[in-house]
DNA sequence: TTCGACACATACGT
DNA sequence: GACGTATGTGTCGA
């Protein structure tokens, strides 16, 4: 009924249906690594200064609550939380080097080059079938009792992705000493750097604390959306990672292939995505009870049994 | 049948 | 070890 896998870290992933099995809901069990990624299809080329020499960026996302994989499909609940985490590099550029070099980077748009103000990833859901938009929300830890948003695109820094048991440990940290030292992990504070005057793309992230690992935390599917087609078949889903590059000016109509809206009407500019990296098919279970451990049959004599609960 | 709202349970973090 | 927190899911009723 359970399948356990060793993650990289030496943690491990255990994969269970909760048709089956119920797992309480503050179990490190509930953390696991989802299912891998796609390879990074490419949407547009990345220049280095004012040069002709390209930029690889690699995108480098990983799940880490929220799917388990059942009879060789991956599957969540529509009710219960995931995790998606993200982090991108240069491979041509080591990221300390940032701190010490004034690189700006560019898109080209035809003949018209664009300055990269900032890299950015922001997450989308689609139906696997016919590509439409599934809308994803996001709670805080406060839940029902606090607000609820769609994820956003988060401006980025390169870095290396925490392992998987880091972003475990530093799910719920409120103590002081504690986010201290998860800290450098995740963030880079540009106002305390030594350097005197920047000038590079550092110097354009639109806050002084610039992420260094996107986090999104949280995220269910929308409740409105739809999980069976009229068939009554299971519907589909992918998760996208997209890596953009934010730039001035509305430029989307140029430079998205992806459908996305990505121009930001408030501050006149516009996300302009790089590379995409999607997950297989995953199916979402819906709120029925037919979809949980504590469902019986009716006229079965198999009343008696309890729904496996598994303790540690 | 589906969904929002509220409730309960239980391991985690402090 | 007590107490508050976070989150899977049970349940009610529109």
């Amino acid at each position: 009924n359970v399948i356990t896998k060793y993650n990289d870290d030496g943690t491990v992933s255990t994969y269970f249906d909760k048709r089956k099995i119920r797992i309480a809901p503050r179990s490190t069990l509930q953390f696991k690594v989802g299912p891998p990624f796609t390879p990074s299809e490419i949407l547009n080329k990345v220049y280095l200064n004012d040069t002709e020499k390209c930029i690889t960026l690699e995108l480098m996302p990983r799940i880490d609550r929220g799917f388990d994989f059942i009879d060789k499909e991956w599957i969540g609940y529509k009710r219960n939380y995931f995790t998606l985490v993200s982090c991108f590099k240069f491979l041509e550029i080591d990221e300390n080097q940032l701190f010490f070099n004034n690189f700006t980077f560019n898109l080209n748009d035809n003949n018209n080059r664009h300055q990269i103000k900032y890299f950015a990833i922001r997450l989308i859901a689609r139906c696997y079938e016919d590509n439409s938009f599934m809308t994803l929300v996001q709670h805080t830890a406060k839940r029902d009792k606090g607000p609820q948003i769609n994820p956003q695109i988060h401006p980025l820094i390169p870095s290396e992705l925490p392992n998987h048991q880091t972003i475990r440990e530093a799910s719920n940290v409120r103590n002081k000493i504690k986010k201290k030292k998860y800290d450098s992990t995740f963030y880079l504070h540009r106002d305390q750097l030594a350097v005197k005057k920047l000038k590079g793309i550092l110097s354009t992230y639109p806050d002084d604390e610039i992420k260094k690992v996107v986090r999104y935390e949280r995220v269910q599917f929308a409740s409105s959306i739809a999980i069976k087609k009229p068939s009554q078949s299971n519907m589909h889903f992918k998760l996208i990672v997209v890596l953009g590059g934010v730039v001035d000016g509305n430029v989307m109509s140029q430079l998205d292939k992806t459908g996305n809206e990505c121009y930001d009407e408030e501050n006149n500019t516009t996300f302009v995505p790089i590379c995409v990296r999607e997950t297989p098919s995953l199916i979402i279970r819906g709120r029925s009870p037919s979809n949980y451990a504590s469902y019986r049959q009716e006229n079965k004599n198999s009343t008696e049994k309890k729904p496996v609960r598994v303790k540690e």
